[in-house]
DNA sequence: CTCTGTGCAAAAGATTTGCAAGGTG
DNA sequence: CACCTTGCAAATCTTTTGCACAGAG
């Protein structure tokens, strides 16, 4: 079950992909990611960015949030949570220091050993707040 | 945008639906209600369960979370939070009113209006904690 | 040479949708 | 009646996977 396969080969693809995802000020999915990655590098097929995406997160050097039904990933590893647009559904990172109070506190009301660095809230970003309709169907 | 269809005819489907989703001890999928209502109403369509679910959180009428590609569902209304087992998915219920306080302040940080109801949190259960071995991969 | 990684296309899995028929008010 | 809801099946969408070949060490 835990099992640790170390020696991975590099790959012009696989480090492409990284650096792609670590350029990117948003958080893209992975057609975003194909799409960037393939001006590059046009003959780069849509399975090598899922299997490299999901490799990078298994390897700890991507996180991932996932909203309404699509995988978006984010190649920030320093300890960071996430707000998700409930209208939008833009993305925006969260430096919430004063989380591992709370994060202990629950931890201590519900038994489980809180995850720390893997927090994700639900808001209305500026944008669409400023406009008069906007959905607020989240999920 | 703001479409507001208010008339709603019943049904027996939706309401059983409805009933079994209240009735839940933990956060069912479409899935396993399809597999619950069933018994009950043989002749009842996944499509219904579906399209009910899918009917009744935009009526706010339930409330859903997302894991690993699957959408759950959840009945209680009372404003709540929830947190995933990270190992085996499991879904808890998580009555956290000092979040206020937290919510408020990220509002401020980050300029968005923060839903206060709708807050994912990430860990290891009591459990799979107690298990040598568990996956952490979350997401 | 030995594996790992890739491209391609097919498969899988969850959810949505078109349609004709049935149900509700 | 008008039109909402259903069952069924097909379609859609995202993600995964099998396979033969290319590439890295």
């Amino acid at each position: 079950m835990v099992k640790r396969k170390v020696n991975r080969r590099h790959s012009e693809q696989r480090n492409l992909i990284l650096a792609t995802l670590r350029s990117c000020t948003y958080h893209p999915n992975a057609q975003q990611l194909y799409d960037i990655v393939r001006q590059e590098r046009p003959d780069i097929s849509l399975g090598t960015v899922y299997r490299n995406l999901k490799l990078l997160h298994d390897l700890k050097l991507a996180n991932s949030i996932e909203h309404r039904g699509i995988k978006r990933y984010d190649g920030r590893m320093e300890a960071h949570h996430h707000i998700l647009c409930a209208s939008c559904d833009r993305v925006a990172d969260l430096d919430l220091t004063s989380f591992s109070r709370l994060g202990s506190q629950i931890g201590q009301s519900t038994g489980f050993r809180v995850l720390q660095d893997k927090l994700i809230l639900f808001g209305i970003c500026p944008d669409c707040e400023a406009q008069t309709s906007y959905n607020t169907g989240i999920n």
